[in-house]
DNA sequence: GCCTTGCCGATTGGATCCAATATGAGGTAA
DNA sequence: TTACCTCATATTGGATCCAATCGGCAAGGC
């Protein structure tokens, strides 16, 4: 699901407008033309219809007949009811992953918590912690579920971004501590803790986030 | 999400093979080929490739590049998980939409459920049922929510076709039974009996599926 | 006998052109 | 002035044609 070199036109379309959404170049509101995409892509319009559904099954676009895709926006009640949802169903993905994950997986969590905790960057960090994450589910044997916390993260993508921008050093020592206990009960394959921690994880940064973007 | 009469073509097209598969009538594993269709419904190619799109969004087909589309088929662990997914989910759903649902739609749901309870058809049984559940979801204010929790019934209809057909007088009782104390929450404006009762009919319904299709 | 290799039909992916629809500017009437 | 109507233009939806890729089958080599 994350670029990849993909073979056919329409992926690779679609692999960059995905890159652009998720690093914010395409801020949400933003109408894309197929034109310009096309153009500036050197396709014709046809793989970039066809790369914009993609990205609307992921959630990363929004289509409307006759009007064309645009990022989508989410108002401050539907991003919180994204994370309950995420609250709900990341920590099903990480107790099926959890009694999976290999040796070398857990060694690349320690890797990864590391540099997140020495990294100052917002951008670094928005990346690295994805990829915790998502490293800490890749075990899960369920595709669906594992596509559906994508498509939470993808759609949330932006607000993890502008309230990170505003992060204090506190709250970067929470999300490292919650972190840490997280890699901790994964790794004496404690299926309750995790799910304890993550569920934590996630609450305490829905509430944050309504507070920030209460409306 | 369900028909309607659509403007453009790819979107009858995508309506047309959406009821189809909900039918049955395009079992799970059978390939689409985009010429039959759309020399069926006498189109061009073009709209039955975004038809496709569209229903790959809903996890009603999959895609596979240069191999074209299938209806997707489960196994039994997948089919559990997606089970777990909507135990966590629809009660999100249920609770965030019983304090906005109207009268209208409580006398809509007994309507529903009496109808269910005479109805001794299996097809009929399916659409009542489906059409009852996402009723009690309607006035959720989230549109990803509704939107995932309709992808998950897609994704398990083929299934709870076949549960359905072996159904037992028994299991039908059982069925009635929930839906009755649910619809009684419900109108109490009871949201924890209602998730109670929800949580407990979808948990159910997974344990006897896994028995049914155990690997 | 079995695996590899190259060919051919079937099917999907892409480009170009045309039709349908929405958006915005400008003008006219109340 | 303001509301509404008309029309031009930009943009998306659809049809047709061509190119690329996959699957099966037969012939040849190990």
């Amino acid at each position: 699901m994350t670029a990849a070199a993909s073979s056919t036109a329409s992926e690779r379309v679609a692999s960059h407008l995905r890159a652009q959404i998720l690093a914010g170049e395409l801020a949400p509101g933003t109408r894309i033309r197929q034109e310009d995409v096309a153009a500036e892509f050197g396709a014709s319009r046809l793989p970039v219809r066809e790369a914009l559904r993609m990205l609307a099954a992921e959630g990363l676009v929004e289509l409307e007949t006759n009007k064309g895709a645009r990022v989508p926006e989410l108002d401050g009640e539907e991003l919180s009811i994204v994370y309950e949802m995420r609250e709900r169903l990341e920590p099903l993905a990480l107790t099926s992953s959890i009694p999976l994950l290999t040796p070398l997986a857990v060694a690349q969590l320690h890797e990864i918590q590391d540099r997140i905790a020495r990294e100052d960057g917002l951008i670094d960090f928005l990346t690295l912690d994805r990829q915790f994450h998502m490293l800490t589910y890749s075990a899960c044997p369920s595709v669906t579920l594992l596509t559906t916390v994508e498509r939470f993260w993808n759609s949330t993508q932006h607000y993890r971004r502008a309230f990170m921008q505003v992060a204090t050093p506190h709250r970067r020592a929470m999300v490292n501590a919650e972190h840490e206990l997280l890699v901790d009960a994964i790794e004496r394959q404690d299926v309750e803790d995790g799910e304890r921690y993550l569920t934590g994880h996630i609450r305490r940064t829905r509430i944050e986030l309504a507070e920030l973007f209460r409306v």
